[in-house]
DNA sequence: GGCCAATTGAAAATTATTTTCATTTAACTG
DNA sequence: CAGTTAAATGAAAATAATTTTCAATTGGCC
């Protein structure tokens, strides 16, 4: 990667792959870029076309590889829309839940989570033991609705 | 359809259907069936076996196509997974959440809506109007974790 | 700089999904 | 109940999405 300047996310990245013994190679650190710089979530495709803006040339198959991985390090999030496909979104490996804008399918933060102070004594009545949840808020975003609005 | 007797389930998807205009076809009453009667989700291909079991032959583009006017019209809902992979289970038009087992996929309900009560002022501070939202637990069911266990 | 395991890319293989179109069928009508 | 008709089905082809394979390349470390 020939770039002086790194942004916090690419370090960030860096810092994962490398506690885990894995190299930060130029195309996984492009992942890391396209995804944060868009602010959006976004799909495979997307990512690819992304990356090969910035690289000049990229696999498919290296996307798909790397986004999987990304995932299981927590370093993306895979979101899923309500008409079917889905995208990513950068993500640090923190618990956080997103906001998605059915229109430009930007993200946004969901500070709280909704989940954890939840009572779980109805559910665990019935012996279910929660072990993890998954949570999406589809709207629309400031700027969206401005658009549609004028 | 040649039975004498239908479930509840079968009877709420034909008056759906009516109300829209649309056929109460074998196939669509098949594909309750076998939903309901697994409790679980399933993935389309194993939709897609069980309505050829139930009726000796499916197209599978029949049980895609049913599928997704299913979602539509709320008679069943599409089920992400931790890994990868989606599902789908029976479910009654209202509003309501699932907990899947992690193990055997089976759905149990999950009664209340953690996001209904919830303080939205900290969202829409940020402009975001919150139109739908999308919530699963994972975890596992009583009968999986006594199987663990033993 | 050189080594080596990890990673990549291109192509092939596989899998998933959708479309097309001729045939069949559910629901309505008389 | 037979006849009519638009809706629905199934089989096959077409398309799209994802994964695998394997030879060539590269990042991290000495």
């Amino acid at each position: 990667m020939l770039k002086d300047f790194e942004c916090k996310q690419e370090s960030y990245a860096r810092e994962v792959l490398r506690g885990k013994g894995l190299k930060s190679t130029a195309q996984r650190l492009a992942v890391v870029h396209v995804l944060h710089t868009s602010g959006k979530s976004l799909s495979v495709g997307e990512i690819h076309d992304g990356v090969k803006d910035v690289l000049g040339a990229a696999g498919l198959a290296t996307i798909y590889r790397t986004l999987e991985m990304f995932e299981d390090l927590g370093i993306v999030q895979r979101l899923h829309f309500p008409g079917g496909g889905y995208g990513y979104a950068f993500s640090r490996g923190e618990h956080a839940h997103h906001m998605v804008c059915v229109d430009c399918r930007g993200v946004f933060d969901f500070p709280e989570c909704p989940v954890e102070n939840l009572d779980y004594a109805s559910v665990e009545k019935q012996g279910f033991r929660v072990i993890n949840h998954f949570i999406q808020l589809f709207g629309q975003c400031v700027e969206c609705r401005e658009q549609i609005a004028s």
